[in-house]
RNA sequence: GGAGAGUUGGCUGAGCGGUCAAAAGCAGCAGACUGUAAAUCUGCCGGGCCACGCCCUACGGAGGUUCGAAUCCUCCACUCUCCA
């Protein structure tokens, strides 16, 4: 059996349905993964997220390869077995945290020295390093490992790490064994460069082809400038990956430029903090206006939180720092990405996604409670 | 009855002549979060303004010393500790 395949089920516009097969089973797409950095997503445990049903999440190379490292989690049966989830996984090529861990690395050719974030120990990584850490612990999709250039910087430089990127790339190709490996086309904002860098990574024969380099810091407009230009260069045989963005708005907008897969820590890290999506906008649950709410978070789902407990219960429990605040928010705000990921696919289906988007859009900017 | 310590903004608690509308923490109010070093971080938090400056009321109460007092003195009230 291949390592992955996608099909693509419809068009409207150019929103699409698809389907990719994995060796965990089917994702139907456009679909949201919820990032499991640490081989756990935040606050859940493995049976609260198969509940949710995700087909497939993230895990992160750099966290695990520091803690509890490669070589256990491949003798533990990999990622897979280590957390008891049979689903799809991602990983991350760890080309992130080292642009995020800036200060404590040193990008060369060959690859990246950085000291650990945890002990100070020094890692040498590189391209064949990142893919085969990836490929020991058993994920479905690895990430080519790619350099993540700061928002700010000069097009010189953007280009000069783009090139980088590419070069590693290729090694990150040749690497390639038994997990499915997925290309990131760089560029920052400039729109010339994100061109060569989908001909470039386009040319490769990789799985997937993911525009990286995006939500870096950039205002809104910029960032959706380089989508609206970048995606439709994409393939159009290959699944189209958005990474790291975005807020429900973004991910609509991302399926409309013919985005099919994304991933973001915000619906898991803002319910920790207290921020949640609805159907009619965003609230803070600790606002004091809900303190007598008797009434459920968002009537229109029917996730575990708001089908059991009231908006008051849950800023109790987020006020006074109950570890369930935690989990009935994560539960729900990964609801809400998961049902808005649903309702996307069925209005591509029934060719009504631009009705479907407009509605939605001028929905959650009126915010109304 | 005797000796000592103390009384500061919603709470705990710094300050011990001016730079004090008064540190810090908590509580309260609001906000941010986009391939997770985040159950994190930020702002506001006596009142009122024709507010990046001014005015009022404030450090138990009443007087006093001083150009100036939360800070020094006197008396009063209350609280705590120890000795009888």
């Amino acid at each position: 059996m291949s390592r992955l395949s996608f099909k693509l089920l419809h068009q409207d516009g150019p929103a699409r349905r698809g389907e990719i097969t994995t060796p965990h089973g089917v994702i139907q797409t456009p679909v949201f993964m919820p990032v499991g950095t640490r081989a756990s997503v935040k606050s859940l445990t493995t049976d609260q997220l198969q509940r949710l049903a995700p087909e497939i999440i993230l895990n992160n190379t750099y966290h695990l390869m520091l803690r509890p490292g490669v070589d256990l989690v491949e003798k533990l049966g990999g990622v897979h077995r280590f957390m008891g989830w049979d689903r799809a996984v991602l990983t991350d090529s760890g080309g992130f945290q080292l642009f995020s861990l800036a200060s404590i690395r040193k990008i060369r050719e060959e690859g990246v020295e950085f000291r650990s974030h945890i002990d100070g120990s020094p890692y040498f990584l590189t391209p064949e390093g990142s893919v085969e850490i990836q490929t020991r612990m058993g994920v479905d999709i690895a990430m080519a490992f790619d350099e993540c250039p700061s928002y700010g910087i000069s097009h010189a430089e953007v280009e000069k790490s783009m090139l980088l990127t590419h070069r590693w790339a290729r090694r990150s190709l040749a690497s390639r064994t038994t997990s499915a490996l997925f290309g990131i086309v760089q560029g920052g904002i400039h729109l010339d460069l994100r061109k060569r860098s989908v001909e470039e990574i386009s040319a490769m024969d990789f799985d997937g082809v993911a525009i990286g380099g995006v939500s870096v810091g950039e205002p809104k407009e910029e960032m959706f400038d380089v989508v609206n230009y970048t995606a439709p260069l994409l393939p159009v045989e290959r699944p189209r990956y958005l990474m790291g963005v975005g807020t429900p708005e973004d991910l609509v907008n991302g399926v409309a430029a013919g985005i099919d897969m994304f991933d973001c820590v915000m619906p898991t890290r803002n319910a920790r903090n207290g921020s949640l999506f609805t159907s009619f906008g965003k609230i803070h649950i600790k606002n004091a206006k809900y303190a007598a709410d008797d009434g459920p978070l968002d009537p229109h789902c029917s996730c575990v939180t708001c089908t059991t407990v009231s908006r008051a219960y849950l800023r109790h429990l987020f006020v006074n720092d109950e570890i369930a605040a935690s989990v009935y928010n994560t539960i729900h705000n990964i609801s809400f990405y998961l049902d808005l990921m649903k309702a996307i696919r069925q209005a591509i289906a029934s060719n009504s996604f631009n009705s479907f988007r407009e509605e939605f859009l001028s929905r959650s900017s009126s915010e109304k409670i």
